[in-house]
DNA sequence: CACACAACCTGTCAGC
DNA sequence: TGCTGACAGGTTGTGT
């Protein structure tokens, strides 16, 4: 579920429940995510008191105070749900659970376990294999139209792939990548190394945008997820292209609009949306 | 090194 | 109402 946008919701969200508050009762129901969870987990958390709460890539850090962080991803299918103490029963995707000293109840609930969290000491978050090779940030100064290209030269996969790369550009999943090509005109077939020059200044700021975009939308969600404060937040994101196959382009130039329709191809096994008439 | 593909695990939906 | 197969927002590991 969750690219960028999403995560940052949630990263928010916890901020405003965590922040400042001790970790009461941290309970861990599981052995571990995709990953083991590390050892005594649930233990070291207890009594900890949360910092701040940020995010890199797709993955949220909640920095504790002795100088370690909390490294959390969503996986496909993780969600935050925030409740009040004292919480009912947890669900059978209930792995890890958070309780504050002011009676907030944080649930990871993760049905695929492709998730996973580890705790790690704040000098050497930069190093942790997970986050060591992560390209930039989209959203931030680093990440221009040079600094693209360059990760993208030589490489003959397709746009669509190379984007998903998080080597290339830290955040960006299946469902921005497409809307991202669509909105710059760039076909998700064609060889990434050509994305450069002016290709490449058209890009950026499109990638910027829808991911600002969802983010002020509060990040967007087809089914599963859930708003990091509790209330379902199911927001449908206007999405152009991704999942509407078979739909009209929504393009217009002008009063002109497109003429075509989007496909649907797979590319390294996932899904592509997109119309070959205006994407080039 | 670059790339394609399988694997991880569960849920949902379309079709029979 | 089953049952089966395809597919799902991500990432790692393996093989070529």
């Amino acid at each position: 579920m969750p690219e960028l946008p999403e995560v940052e919701t949630v990263a928010r969200g916890l901020a405003l429940k965590m922040e400042g508050r001790r970790l009461a009762r941290v309970t861990q129901r599981r052995d571990r995510l995709r990953f083991p969870l590390p050892e005594r987990f649930a233990e070291r958390l207890t009594g900890r008191t949360v910092q701040s709460i940020g995010r890199r890539a797709k993955y949220v850090l909640v920095r504790l105070d002795q100088g370690e962080v909390l490294l959390i991803h969503l996986g496909m299918s993780g969600s935050m749900v925030v409740s009040r103490a004292p919480a009912g029963e947890p669900g059978k995707h209930d792995h890890v659970i958070f309780e504050t000293d002011d009676g907030s109840v944080v649930t990871f609930n993760d049905a695929r376990r492709f998730g996973m969290m580890d705790l790690v000491p704040e000098d050497r978050l930069q190093a942790h294999p997970l986050l060591a090779s992560l390209g930039p940030e989209p959203l931030g100064n680093e990440f221009s139209a040079e600094a693209l290209s360059a990760r993208l030269a030589g490489k003959i996969t397709p746009i669509k792939a190379a984007l998903l790369d998080q080597r290339v550009v830290a955040g960006l999943g299946n469902i921005y990548v497409s809307e991202a090509l669509f909105r710059a005109g760039i076909s998700p077939t064609r060889t990434a190394a050509t994305v450069a020059g002016a290709r490449a200044e058209r890009l950026v700021p499109h990638i910027r945008d829808v991911l600002t975009e969802a983010i002020s939308a509060g990040g967007s969600s087809l089914r599963d997820y859930v708003q990091s404060d509790g209330e379902l937040g199911y927001f449908q994101h206007a999405f152009k292209v991704y999942d509407r196959e078979g739909h009209p382009c929504p393009r217009a130039d002008g009063a002109k609009p497109c003429a075509g329709t989007i496909q649907r191809i797979v590319q390294a096994g996932r899904s592509t949306f997109y119309c070959s008439r205006c994407q080039r």
